[in-house]
DNA sequence: GTCTATATCTCGATAGAC
DNA sequence: GTCTATCGAGATATAGAC
């Protein structure tokens, strides 16, 4: 990698801790500035503005998202299984969540009300959720797979709300364990 | 009421759909200067600061709170149809919920990550109804009243969330019909 | 590719006239 | 009690030196 890819992902993954641990407005050019130790000037170079730097990071976490689905199905060969890995995968992040909440979850959020163009680069993570999650309610002959889906991720988006709220991660590992039981019925 | 109480319910009202609608910290003092057709200076006559105003409002929102458990109480013989009343509601806000989102939930993520104090204002409204759920499910006899009480904020929580992000107000519905079948299985 | 310096705008907050 | 006028801080964005 060249030396301006490097800076460029460098800026990308502690903009992107910034904007998780205090969210997307609060955190100013400064900010950026600060965490990564290079001047502004360094930054718009890489970057025309903030926003290209929001959708590099989106772009970083759909590659990482699509890895997932790929690591959950290469470990699971059930859609059972599947599912299992999703939640442990929750559970696995659950101090995050308690302190920062879902990433996805809470950056969708601060967009959703009134900045529909950062809204319309986030919502691509969340149906990408979706269509998993569906295919693999699919598979399991659910003639309500999408609705299941969307269901099991209103849940997930519950718990991590309310562990952030209360700062109560024993309750988000509680409350997954309960989903992980359910489908460990199916 | 005399003149100075009239104008300051005034703003706070404007100020709680505007903080609503937009978000706290996207809502700024020539925002309200429209919304209510006052000058600025006015507004802090009335109000010291912006946080002044949020102060009001989550005050005046405790006491609808409060309004609500009374009446889910006087209208609810069994803590079974009280908990029915609570899911009416969120049924019954289904078009705002689409539109922008629980109006407590929405606030709280807005400062849970790094606004501590405004945190603390916003907190109470998410424990008046922990509290209230909790002594619901006590009079039910289940030994875990208040994990129960979590459970269902979290997945009203998460069905606004969701409801929200994808602007699917006929998810919430479906969603918050299944959790009253649930209750009615008690 | 990286830096410093600066321009412009909007915010919250304040002062003072009426 | 309501208004106009203004201040200072901090934001994004740009220009230009090295």
């Amino acid at each position: 990698m060249k030396q301006g890819e490097k800076t460029k992902h460098y800026i990308l993954d502690e903009s992107n801790k910034l904007f998780y641990m205090n969210g997307y407005s609060s955190s100013s050019f400064s900010n950026i500035v600060n965490a990564t130790g290079l001047s502004k000037g360094n930054i718009t170079y890489h970057f025309k503005n903030k926003q290209a730097i929001l959708e590099g990071i989106i772009a970083k976490r759909m590659i990482e998202i699509e890895a997932s689905f790929k690591q959950w199905e290469e470990q699971g060969s059930t859609p059972k299984e599947r599912l299992m890995l999703f939640c442990d995968m929750i559970i696995a992040e659950q101090e995050n969540i308690e302190s920062f909440g879902c990433p996805m979850g809470t950056l969708t959020a601060e967009f959703s009300k009134n900045q529909p163009e950062l809204y319309a680069l986030t919502l691509p993570m969340f149906s990408a959720y979706r269509v998993w999650l569906k295919e693999q309610f699919e598979e399991l002959d659910f003639s309500n797979a999408e609705e299941e889906a969307m269901s099991l991720l209103g849940k997930v988006q519950g718990v991590a709300m309310v562990t952030h709220a209360f700062k109560d991660k024993a309750f988000l590992h509680k409350e997954m364990e309960k989903i992980k039981e359910s489908f460990s019925r199916l």
